[in-house]
DNA sequence: CGGAATCCCCAGTGATACTG
DNA sequence: CAGTATCACTGGGGATTCCG
């Protein structure tokens, strides 16, 4: 079975756009984590600190910054007595929720499938 | 490692597994561009090398050896006079392409976007 | 409560050279 | 061609502290 050997050094693959520039937008520790946690709703900052355990505030301050600056989510200043900031998930951010569901399922099976070793 | 403890207060989250061990399928430097280069088939060591540019051998190998451990992919000894290894895509590491298309997908939305917005 | 500033640290990455 | 071994380094991330 020959294969293909394509030469192509720019675009070898009908790729939109470079791969790594696209996954640069779940980039940073964590980041895929709060958009995982913002799929059910909006979430406020501490609210978002509980649900990825060990993030600390810098991080996790720098994770949504950099989001938002992505236009992956957005932030809501509630002027409230004791100030509360939510965030969301905007719709563009909203379509990375199926590819970290596929993502997920996929470890998932990887994770069962290596507990039964190799049986073919 | 301290497994999230939700509490589920406003969000019950019915994640199958932990996000951050699922993400690791797909962890380490150029791992996603591996998969991404072989998703239109087996390719060889110098190959992957052309297609994901700035790697290093080391790097590359010690990739190629986790995602293989992981079965994401195969290696494929072929005893040829000048020995050359292919790397293919097992049917669960392909089940990843869809994942790295929507999020592709995603990014190349938000770059147009933004390009509106910055760059009329 | 949310987050900015500071310091520290090491895992992961890259470059080079060597082997089969 | 397809790796492995060694070394040095960077920057992303953690902990802490202070500000609005």
């Amino acid at each position: 079975m020959p294969l293909p050997m394509r030469k192509n050094k720019g675009a070898p693959l009908p790729g939109p756009c470079s791969l790594t520039q696209c996954m640069a937008v779940i980039s940073g520790a964590w980041a895929p984590n709060v958009i995982w946690s913002l799929r059910a709703g909006a979430r406020r900052f501490s609210e978002l600190r509980a649900d990825v355990p060990p993030v600390s505030a810098k991080v996790l301050s720098t994770r949504l910054q950099e989001l938002e600056a992505r236009g992956v989510l957005i932030r809501n200043v509630m002027p409230t007595s004791p100030p509360s900031v939510e965030y969301s998930l905007t719709d563009l951010g909203r379509e990375l929720i199926p590819a970290l569901e596929a993502i997920v399922e996929v470890g998932h099976k990887l994770k069962q499938r290596q507990g039964l070793a190799s049986t073919p």
